[in-house]
DNA sequence: ATGGCTTCATAGTGAAGA
């Protein structure tokens, strides 16, 4: 099964994108993020077109989420139970007997701001909901824009970088926390290339210079067997891109 | 360089992203 994430920022933008995306890789599951549309206005024709499934929870602007896939979601889940949040961040389904979760992580801006302490909260319902959620599906993958880099390696400069926003030791520490509920990073099961990521800054040349951050991850119950995981650039290559790139992995 | 670029909502600029 292969599944897949990426960070499209506006989905109206990148649709194009994404049905190339899916005609060239024929992934078994895609989870968007920022896909920045109202459920009213969803390309749903047009990722039908393509032989997709697809369920999503958008909003105008900002955030929204989407899962893509061949064959049908089941028990779909809206936003993490029992946290209420206006934000459309978190979309969870079971699809071919694996749970399927894609997340929009909040950014949080910077350290000492109120969207910091929203996104340390946010982590930790997101933590506490998945132990549960572990326990009535063994098979789950989560799948997202984490908006944290767990490590130095994965940050380019990590000096200019050392307690910013997406790298500080609480954000580490939470992700060091889904960690502790087994789950896996896919990414790093296998030898990578050095300075690999998944985001670029639009700005400075950022891609051309490889200033980038590896944020968007894939994480892996223990009852899911991993065959490959990897980091696909090539979109990021193509006129307007979006900042992020997908990730993907061959799961079973 | 508290900048740089892109998107959205809006109709000239501002917020937000990361």
């Amino acid at each position: 099964m292969k599944v897949a994430t990426w960070n499209v920022n506006s989905l109206k933008v990148r649709l194009v994108q994404v049905q190339d995306w899916l005609d060239e890789h024929q992934p078994d599951v895609l989870c968007l993020q920022e896909t920045k549309t109202e459920d009213a206005n969803f390309p749903l024709t047009e990722i039908r077109q393509s032989g997709y499934q697809v369920i999503y929870s958008g909003q105008k602007t900002y955030n929204g989420v989407a899962i893509i896939s061949k064959k049908p979601a089941a028990d779909v889940q809206y936003g993490i139970p029992g946290f209420a949040d206006e934000q459309k961040r978190v979309l969870a389904a079971t699809i071919d007997g694996v749970r399927i979760v894609c997340v929009y992580v909040p950014n949080g801006q910077s350290i000492d701001s109120d969207k910091y302490q929203y996104k340390l909260v946010w982590l930790s319902a997101l933590q506490a909901w998945l132990k549960e959620e572990l326990q009535r599906y063994p098979k789950l993958a989560l799948l997202g824009d984490y908006n944290i880099a767990p490590e130095d390696r994965d940050v380019h400069d990590p000096v200019a970088w050392a307690g910013n926003v997406l790298v500080s030791e609480p954000e580490r520490a939470a992700f060091r926390g889904l960690q502790q509920l087994g789950l896996r990073d896919a990414f790093r099961i296998f030898e990578q290339p050095d300075k690999s990521f998944s985001w670029w800054d639009y700005r400075m040349m950022g891609f051309r210079r490889n200033h980038g951050l590896r944020i968007d991850h894939i994480l892996l119950s223990p009852q899911l067997a991993c065959n490959a995981c990897s980091i696909d650039r090539a979109p990021r290559k193509l006129e307007r891109p979006s900042d992020h790139t997908p990730v993907l992995a061959e799961i079973a």
